[in-house]
DNA sequence: AATGAATGAGATTTCATTCAT
DNA sequence: GATGAATGAAATCTCATTCAT
């Protein structure tokens, strides 16, 4: 089915929105964002009823995109630390290829403009990943810690690595190598 | 002589706007600051210049009182472990016990108004851990990361392992002891 | 197409503005003039983006329109004295029935609001003025003055010339010739 | 008799006032008066309750500091024209010796900031000259002008050539005379 | 009298949102 | 639906003036 009219100025509000908020923080005024999506100004109200919908609309997004990233070829690998690491690999290259997200959706989790429900919505698509850690507590693969504290240590961690390698492009194989074993060190049993 | 500056009074100003700015982010008015901090609203510009000025003193002043927490009993550890932990726990109990603060502290970070001084002199008193950090690398002791990538591992699991306690406060020791695992595990050789 | 920005409106707020700079000076507020414009506060600043830029404005826009009055007839006269003569009442007359913008023009001048362009533009206008007084100078008709001075002289004494019969509307044409015979015999040769 | 100490202070806050009005207009804060008369802030209301009332008792300060400088070598001059290059001389001098004075002292004339009073006030030493102006057209000397427009005509036109001179300082005696000359012949009869 | 911190009424400008076209 | 001018409620910051010391 071909995308309408519609659809297309909607992405179009919302990559410039991504670009003018990675710019300018998520201060920035909404004429700004009308203006990089060569939309009117008052265009925009008519897709997202208030700014904050339109945050909202972005953050959802971001994650849904995230999300088919990270798990497109994640059932294809067998073991526990194969499926982690596809998954480490995959976040840290998506956030050295797409910093400007990266920044944004950073600014957004810290923002007190996201409802429950986006919160609920974004964290859905990563639901398999849950299931996997909560399995492999129950194998005795890894240690039990609570799946929040898995995925918040993985984010950060993830993060940290990200910033490593953007400030040091020419290590980003071995920063990123060097992450995830710190990361699968502090996870695993024994 | 005049009432002369008081101390109380810029302290009084701090303290409101940490509350404000925890309760509605950075961009809450400086009104509110001043109404919070019952002066009248030209009087906190006689303390902070500008509003930038403010956020910047506020970043000072919470990591000065950040690294005299952490660091107070830090040299009387004497093996690496032990004083991360000391460290560890210190960071995660203040930030169990601060919970304002430390949202301020988190959106400040990642905010665009601290200047590279503001970010320098917050960084200061937090050296002799990186003192630490290299000579545990030298010995041996923790693997080969970049200083920065260590740094950013403990502030971001931290963070983590806290906001774990905020939601499940009666496990606390259990979570700060699981954290601080995770964490060694994750740097230690071998 | 919307609402396209109307040249009534703009015209209103400089009109708006000339009566409230003349009523309170320069230092009048914005919103005085957007109340007396019967607009909304903000929308002044659709047409001008800051003060300063309305002030410019203004200045261009009455110096324009006093040209248009000072020049019109100007080259239909022959010789040189009938030419300042067809000036001088103009401008006298002008600055008679326009209390308001004149007092405003005046203190524009004297004001550093004003960019190099502004002053440009609104000497421009006056350019065949100039041109006519080297002329006369060449002619030994007048004077060898410096132009500048010829100028100012003329503003200055059209100014006395002003003031003077706004206090004595009754002798208006006895007072405008004393003025210019004044200042023609301060001019001319011999 | 020797100045007390208050009028020190008043002599100090008046020549500040009269730099830093010339360097920011009228508009500038009573703050950087205080600042560069290094006294309080609040010092100086005592000496000038308001603003305003600062204003005025410049603008008399400085009309009697020029009336002095005006008419103090004005009798030992015989004739009309001798009396009167007197005073244009000693005018020009003075304006382009004291530049900072003379801009203060045309803005406060065109500002709505000065009293009738202090107008009038500022007019009296000048009264001389207009006994002189009166006898003059009573003699048939000069052309029946009323005074205020000689008055006019001379502040004008000395400005003009202070304003001439100032921008070319080496033709400073020729300007002064040319301006001069055509004062006079503007002014005498026949 | 001198000091300068405190005050709070504005001033200019921004910006999310509305609405006439 | 699209447009962008219009709106007016803030927001930050200034400054003449007051007043505790």
């Amino acid at each position: 089915m071909a995308r309408s009219k519609s659809d297309d100025k909607r992405e179009a509000i919302l990559a410039a929105a991504i670009s003018v908020f990675a710019e300018g923080g998520l201060s920035a005024p909404t004429s700004a964002i009308s203006k990089a999506a060569r939309i009117a100004e008052g265009t925009l109200f008519t897709y997202f009823p208030t700014k904050d919908d339109l945050l909202n609309a972005l953050y959802r997004q971001m994650k849904l995109e995230l999300a088919e990233v990270l798990m497109s070829g994640f059932t294809r690998k067998r073991d526990v630390r194969a499926k982690l690491q596809y998954i480490w690999d995959a976040f840290v290259n998506w956030g050295i290829a797409n910093p400007e997200p990266r920044k944004v959706l950073a600014q957004l989790a810290v923002s007190d403009k996201l409802t429950k429900e986006t919160k609920a919505v974004g964290a859905a698509p990563f639901a398999e990943l849950e299931v996997m850690g909560s399995e492999a507590i129950a194998q005795g693969t890894i240690r039990d810690f609570p799946l929040e504290f898995l995925v918040a240590m993985m984010d950060a961690m993830t993060q940290a690595t990200i910033a490593l390698i953007s400030a040091n492009p020419s290590k980003a194989t071995r920063y990123r190598t060097l992450g995830f074993e710190a990361f699968w060190n502090g996870l695993k049993k024994s």
